[in-house]
RNA sequence: GGCCCGUUCGUCUAUCGGUUAGGACGUUAGGUUUUCAUCCUAGAAAGAGGGGUUCGACUCCCCUACGGGCUACCA
């Protein structure tokens, strides 16, 4: 049998970290055992739908390499993949479900309801419409047949209610957790079709899995209390379940509770994977690769045996297994996010790297050749931690420095930084730069100057600070003249001040 | 409040009754390097608490504590 699964999101928003590994879980599964993803909208609730969001969400996925088999986009023959088209369908099963009297109709007031829960909050409890209250209810398990008919053509508005008998054991079983109890009585007969027709979350989505043959649900650790309504339609409808996987929560890495946008803006990590309306940048545009991002987030909640951890998608389908899946929530952790990030960038072929950097600084085909450009990939490549950095990593190639350090620029004062300067500049105007090395060898000797000194002095000339890579491979690259000239601003600069 | 789920270094995790409880991020100290980054070496750092079961428990059971989720005509 294939495997089916599912990611069914909500268009309510962008999709945020959660989001993307519920979806990466259910790829990974079904790339795992040859199956089919199937990306679902569930759109039911039309008020709260978000302009862009289903599109932000299918850029996501495509940005992340984990794009469906089967969605809106590519539809298979389990169409269509958007709940709000699929009434009809729904309206099917509702007359099924009502004539095996496994749900009821109620013509309660939303007031009335509310009033209900205020009353229970008060008393410190929670409301719940179940077989202990329900005959003080208006619905048709109280009302004779011909009234409840007579109520429903006169247009009176009706919910329609999972129909939950008392004094039973639920049981349901969650590949991770094992076998998971609730008594019946615990359980609220919960609204399966609104006022206006359209199924609720539980009823769309247990008819769409059947529907869809999804053999696997695998979704969020916040459906697990639904698990029992969920189980319980499947049983009025006498269908076959699918297996239920619940993946542990992504908690924030401060404080408590899950991920959040709000914690996310405030520590200055993203929470999506690309950017949302110009308010949020996401990971793409904080500078990751997606597969570092995807390397990351896989490792939230699951582990791999294997030695190394640092895996591509293709690595990750194959070390997956649901067994090495989490029970706890995993606490989000930024600073190992960028590790990977950067572990991937180090990795990187040399070709790929020079790509990216040519699109990230488009400046430097005007300066350099490939052979060049080349050469700064390998100088660059072991300091980029996001791919943000490389535009100020290539700077140095490109520009003078805009400023110095000026607490190390006095201490070089005391090496007489002019005169070594002046030294220095005859010496390599008429030499051969790819000597460099050598070159400050013996003109350290000859002169009798630490080798410290003539490197820092080199360093802040071309940069402006004491930090980079090789200054002596960075020279090579940016050739004779530009080194001259930005000794002599060097100078300019210390006579000025 | 009720119901459900969970709990191993600060963080992500390994361990499937017998281990000096392992790895990774971070951190500390050294080394390499003209500098920074990389890299290398070493260190500190954990089984929530209490009861059982067992020759033996991080591992199985119970209780407590703590954490999380759900408790909408939202998903």
């Amino acid at each position: 049998m294939t495997e089916r699964v599912r990611f069914a999101p909500s268009p309510t928003g962008p999709l945020h970290i959660g989001g993307v590994r519920t979806a990466l879980f259910n790829y990974l599964f079904a790339k795992k055992n040859n199956g089919v993803f199937v990306l679902r909208v569930e759109d039911t609730d039309q008020k709260r739908k978000v302009e862009k969001s289903e599109e932000y969400i299918f850029e996501s996925l495509k940005w992340a390499g984990i794009s469906p088999d089967e969605s809106v986009l590519n539809p298979g023959k389990f169409g269509p993949y958007r709940q709000s088209e699929r009434n009809e369908i729904y309206k099917r099963y509702i007359d099924e479900l009502i004539q095996k009297k496994g749900a009821y109709y109620a013509f309660d007031s939303s007031e009335r309801l509310s009033e209900e829960r205020e009353k229970a909050e008060r008393k410190g409890g929670a409301f719940k419409y179940n077989y202990e209250n329900r005959e003080l209810f208006e619905n048709s398990l109280n009302l004779s047949e011909t009234e409840t008919q007579n109520r429903i053509r006169k247009g009176d508005p009706y919910v329609i209610r999972l129909w939950i008998k008392p004094n039973e054991e639920v049981i349901g079983k969650d590949e991770i957790r094992n076998t998971i109890r609730v008594k019946s009585n615990e359980l609220e007969d919960k609204i399966l079709v609104k006022a206006d027709g359209t199924p609720t979350y539980h009823l769309a989505n247990v008819i769409d899995d059947h529907c869809m043959e999804i053999t696997t649900v695998i979704r969020g650790e916040e459906w697990l209390p639904s698990l029992p309504i969920h189980i319980l339609i499947y049983e009025k409808f006498g269908w076959d379940k699918p297996k239920f996987v619940h993946l542990p929560l992504i908690l924030n890495p401060s404080g408590k509770g899950k991920l959040s946008k709000r914690d996310g803006d405030k520590n200055g990590y993203p929470v999506f994977p690309i950017r949302w309306k110009d308010e949020h940048d996401g990971y793409r545009e904080k500078g990751f690769l997606p597969a570092a991002h995807l390397n990351y987030i896989a490792q939230l909640g699951w582990s791999t045996n294997a030695e190394d951890e640092i895996m591509d998608l293709k690595d990750i389908v194959r070390e997956f297994d649901l067994k090495n899946v989490q029970k706890g929530g995993a606490r989000f952790d930024y600073e190992k996010a960028k590790w990977i990030n950067q572990q991937h960038i180090k990795r990187l072929e040399k070709e790929e790297l020079v790509k990216l950097i040519k699109s990230k600084r488009k400046d430097l085909e005007g300066s350099y050749d490939t052979k060049q450009i080349f050469e700064i990939a390998e100088l660059i490549q072991d300091r980029i931690l996001l791919i943000t950095d490389i535009e100020n990593l290539c700077a140095m190639f490109l520009e003078k420095p805009k400023e110095y350090d000026l607490k190390i620029l006095e201490k070089l004062e005391k090496h007489n930084m002019v005169e070594l300067i002046s030294k220095f500049e005859k010496l390599i105007e008429f030499s051969d730069i790819y000597q460099l090395k050598d070159l400050i060898l013996t003109f350290c000797r000859k002169e009798n100057i630490g080798m410290g000194a003539v490197m820092q002095t080199l360093r802040m000339a071309m940069v402006g600070n004491l930090s980079g890579p090789d200054i002596v491979e960075v020279i090579k690259v940016i050739g004779k003249k530009s080194t001259l000239d930005r000794l002599k601003k060097l100078t300019e600069f210390n006579q000025k001040n």
